[in-house]
DNA sequence: GGCAACCAACCGATCGGTCGGTATGGATGA
DNA sequence: TCATCCATACCGACCGATCGGTTGGTTGCC
């Protein structure tokens, strides 16, 4: 189960969130994310969780409040969760294979917030929550680009441009979601360690030095 | 300029596409790129071509029938694209870095297009076109891998599993539309092409034999 | 005359959202 | 003890707006 709770900060306060209200949750969450915000109707959504439109918006003002928590709930805890997980006193190698693979582990127990989130991102009207959800993504980048650059700083790491590192690697992360399959017989965070191996380690087997040389000519 | 006529295949049979119908494609096309299927209404489209809504009508016979050709297109132009500029007798790294940079320009020119294709990828009813169009993302896909696996044969490259891999590449190429800035510094082409350096030889900097050991007992 | 291009007006369906009302169960006060 | 009260949880029926799509035309050019 998804614990959404949890991810939605309805439990850490004084408040109990109504099993309804978490049911409503889930429902919406998974609905979302098969078929799009404007895919799924007030209707949809009550007749899944069992009850009457009308009841939805007993605990519900409208549509988007369902989707604003589940959206800014997946983006600020992804970055609170790589967050409490890295540890800058490491090597920026570790960092990085850390940052990869919780991200993954993130992903994988709230796959469906995370991409109702990441498809429905532009069509909040709320410019404030719309803000807030574009500064902890940035965050969530900003920590990735700062261990890219203590990675060179160190000479852990050989990179030219910080960006388009990290484009490299949020890449290969965010385009799990489309592809991954939970049956499957590998596991989200285990993808994810291989895919740090590859990305450090490059594709390439060692080339002796006239390989190069050749392979330039080859372009040409 | 998108040429989407091209894109189509309606400038090589002998009709002749209307301007109109041009127009159509390119406004529709945006639309769906920018605000989703669902969130474009025929209306919109009629308002921005500037004309009426039965007009649209006049030449499509319903909505379906606007984007199908379009995320077809996309789909199956992607592939011819990478398979013209793919020549199997040459080494399987400037294969794959043909394959990455070739497929950033087809997106480059046809942004809109590919962007409305992949996000409205699980709407179309007509199971037909849905399943062609796997069809040809399947052989886009398998191209890739066969590319790896080529290289893994001829000794050029050190993959484990050529499906991760492929997952990885892919991954990197598809999500570059997400943030991608036609008006940045760097063209798409060029992005594609420091992605493939860094595929194929990695974030890591050359570790002298101790560095490596260092860092596996700090993985622990 | 015939046909492509075009449009205002309209259709039934469905959308997000509202309204008035009901069943229930626990607290309150005589 | 029992009538009252009130909040919570719920619902059927409805609203105006908008959706995809249709109808019955009117132009203007060959």
């Amino acid at each position: 189960m998804d614990d959404l709770a949890g991810l939605l900060g309805l439990d850490g306060n004084g408040e109990v969130p109504s099993g309804r209200i978490i049911q409503i949750y889930e429902v919406a969450c998974r609905q979302f994310a098969q078929r799009g915000f404007d895919g799924v109707s007030m209707r949809d959504i009550a007749a899944e969780c069992g009850i009457s439109k009308a009841t939805l918006y007993h605990y519900f003002p409208d549509k988007d409040s369902i989707l604003r928590p589940l959206a800014m709930g997946a983006t600020k805890s992804i970055y609170l969760h790589v967050a409490r997980h890295d540890d800058a006193t490491l090597p920026a190698v570790d960092r990085l294979r850390r940052f990869i693979v919780e991200t993954a582990t993130f992903f994988e127990a709230f796959r469906w917030a995370w991409i109702a989130g990441s498809t429905a991102f532009w069509s909040d009207p709320e410019a404030r929550a719309r803000k807030e959800r574009v500064a902890w993504r940035d965050r969530y980048e900003q920590l990735l680009r700062d261990i890219l650059q203590a990675g060179i700083d160190s000479g852990e790491l050989k990179i030219g441009d910080v960006k388009i590192a990290g484009r490299l690697v949020l890449g290969t992360i965010n385009w799990m979601p489309r592809w991954y399959n939970p049956a499957g017989p590998l596991k989200a965070p285990e993808i994810a360690g291989q895919f740090c191996n590859l990305l450090l380690d490059g594709l390439r087997a060692a080339p002796p030095a006239k390989a190069v040389r050749q392979r330039k000519k080859a372009v040409e």
